[in-house]
DNA sequence: ATTATTTAAGACTTGAAAGTCTTAAATATA
DNA sequence: TATATTTAAGACTTTCAAGTCTTAAATAAT
């Protein structure tokens, strides 16, 4: 479902607004951390910085950082960022043509269920996770 | 989320289960109509023969025909036989370790609505799809 | 100024899914 | 029996995401 740019993304978002740092994060360390390629990280960082999520900086003591609130920063956003909305919007079998008006069998069906995910996504902020790793232990990064 | 040849594997199972027929149905006849190539669809429902959702026949008159009733046939069925269960046991951010006791910072509202997404295609006979198509029109194939 | 450190950009390689083709095996029919 | 028709099996090619590497640009610290 989401492409492994994309659960990198993710991850990397939470590490960053889990450091709750001012100062600007290195991408290595990121990688390092959630042992991922530097190289791969980087890019798909680049991407989030693009969309107006991160923001950047070069040279010593650079790295990125959240370009806005936690709390202004959604799950969706970052999925939309890599993987664009084609899970949303497109039909479940194909379908260019697919919709309520011209239905493919399991049209309505499938709608709701992907509109209940949409909207998982679109109301979980990195603040909500943030507030969530505080208050449990053992959660993945 | 469905790979192409699972989403065509769907399509080729519902158009079978419409021409209500006893005899075997020629892949050409089912790539034509449904605008697939014949050499990927014979690929596909090959995966659906050897998983015992479908029965084939060689020679003239040869073809395919579903092996078991349509009500003993899930949308699930399909899905595992081509793509397997990796969207519904996997974690949605990718981590081998994720479950309900070691959870990643998403894990539980995602489990909630991929298991609803699990129930809808295992809910989901060919016999119901095919009762749907009776009785409303515009139903894409 | 020079050097080290960091992201930016884009070329390049790899791997897996998608898609095509060829040959073999089965079988109905003439 | 010979032929035409159909699926089976697997080799082959294409496409695109995944992943790697190199060079350039920015900037802090010495």
């Amino acid at each position: 479902m989401l492409s492994m740019a994309c659960k990198d993304a993710i991850r990397a978002m939470i590490y960053i607004v889990k450091k709750k740092s001012d100062d600007f994060i290195s991408i290595n360390e990121i990688a390092k951390e959630l042992d991922l390629s530097f190289y791969f990280l980087s890019k798909i960082l680049q991407k989030l910085v693009k969309q107006g999520l991160l923001e950047s900086y070069r040279g010593p003591k650079g790295g990125v950082r959240l370009a806005k609130k936690p709390k202004d920063i959604k799950l969706l956003d970052i999925i939309e960022a890599i993987d664009g909305n084609a899970f949303f919007t497109e039909c479940v079998l194909g379908f260019k043509e697919c919709s309520d008006s011209e239905p493919c069998a399991i049209h309505s069906k499938w709608a709701k269920e992907r509109e209940k995910i949409h909207k998982l996504f679109a109301n979980t902020t990195l603040q909500k996770i943030e507030k969530e790793l505080e208050n449990k232990l053992n959660i993945k990064l």
